[in-house]
DNA sequence: TGCAATTTTCATTTTTTTTTGAAATGTTTG
DNA sequence: CAAACATTTCAAAAAAAAATGAAAATTGCA
């Protein structure tokens, strides 16, 4: 119900080719890196928009929630994706993207995989920690945690560079 | 209902900090990965297993379905993240968690991530295919094509470049 | 070959994630 | 400062993903 989902005379709904493909590429896009939909759909109706959108035009165009729009947008932000601009006489926000990718993937590196390493290591401290005296003797079990310490090395030294690589493109 | 989640007389339920610290370690890792909380259990379980494991055993020791297990593992095979073994006088498979983690990153980044780059690059095509003659013109238009192009080239370098590196270490 | 053990498949159920929409909160300016 | 506009929050609904379990398929051996 409600005047919603096929609203009659909404006029800028997505049409063209280009937007399509844009959402499309961006939504598959940030669908690996685990982000929902509506993060996708904003962004790549953002990176082929020449004028800065609000909020409200951002959810309009794509026909979703401010809710969903406002939480997408919350993301985007958080990960440097996108940047505010203030448009004369305009009380509202207006969103442009952020077309270096390295900015999103090395926040995205920072702020979502980082932390994971960080804890992973005291965990396998853990397993270090839960061994028993036999097992300690045993090469099975000190193999393994060698190998988690090894693996947990190399993605503080392999991340950070990703990240670092992608900056110099 | 049925007989299931607390099983009376289930003997070999995870039970060892070891054990409860892996699994709860592998779940997480995997989760990155975007794989779902039963394949990073059944990677967990089998990583400090001295002995091959069965699935039913598996299944048993984790509480989980048989269905699951057998989703899981084929997963994880795919991933060649374990290996079958056979033992013995029983006829059921067995098996035993591979324990390079480069092979299971490096397969997935083969097989989940480089297909999406090629398919990207497609899209990337269709973009370019459907400006309009004035949008050609445009810097604004052709900037952002440029980048996508940039980005899947980078993409296709680094990636396979991540794995050759875990195949070193 | 036929039977029993094992594994796979898949429709259904359960769980988790995402979206919605309306109320609460925040903000600008007349 | 109050009204009008904008944004955020969050409980509930919807959608998506994962797990279950029983039937079907496969496998190995007697």
């Amino acid at each position: 119900m409600k005047a919603s989902q096929t609203s009659p005379i909404k006029i800028n709904r997505i049409n063209n080719l280009l937007e399509i493909e844009s959402i499309d590429f961006f939504v598959r896009l940030m669908s690996i890196l685990g982000l929902p939909r509506s993060v996708g759909e904003i962004y790549g109706l953002l990176y082929f928009s020449e004028t800065p959108l609000s909020m409200n035009k951002i959810a309009n165009r794509l026909g979703i929630s401010i809710g969903s729009a406002s939480q997408g947008l919350k993301t985007l932000k958080s990960l440097k994706a996108i940047k505010s601009t203030y448009i004369a006489g305009d009380r509202k926000d207006h969103y442009l993207a952020e077309i270096e990718f390295r900015k999103l993937f090395s926040t995205f590196i920072k702020d979502e995989i980082m932390p994971h390493l960080e804890s992973a290591k005291e965990r396998i401290s853990k397993m270090e920690n839960s061994l028993s005296p036999q097992e300690k003797e045993e090469e099975f079990y000190t193999v393994r945690v060698e190998k988690l310490k090894k693996l947990a090395k190399t993605g503080s030294r392999l991340l950070p560079a990703i990240a670092g690589i992608l900056n110099l493109k």
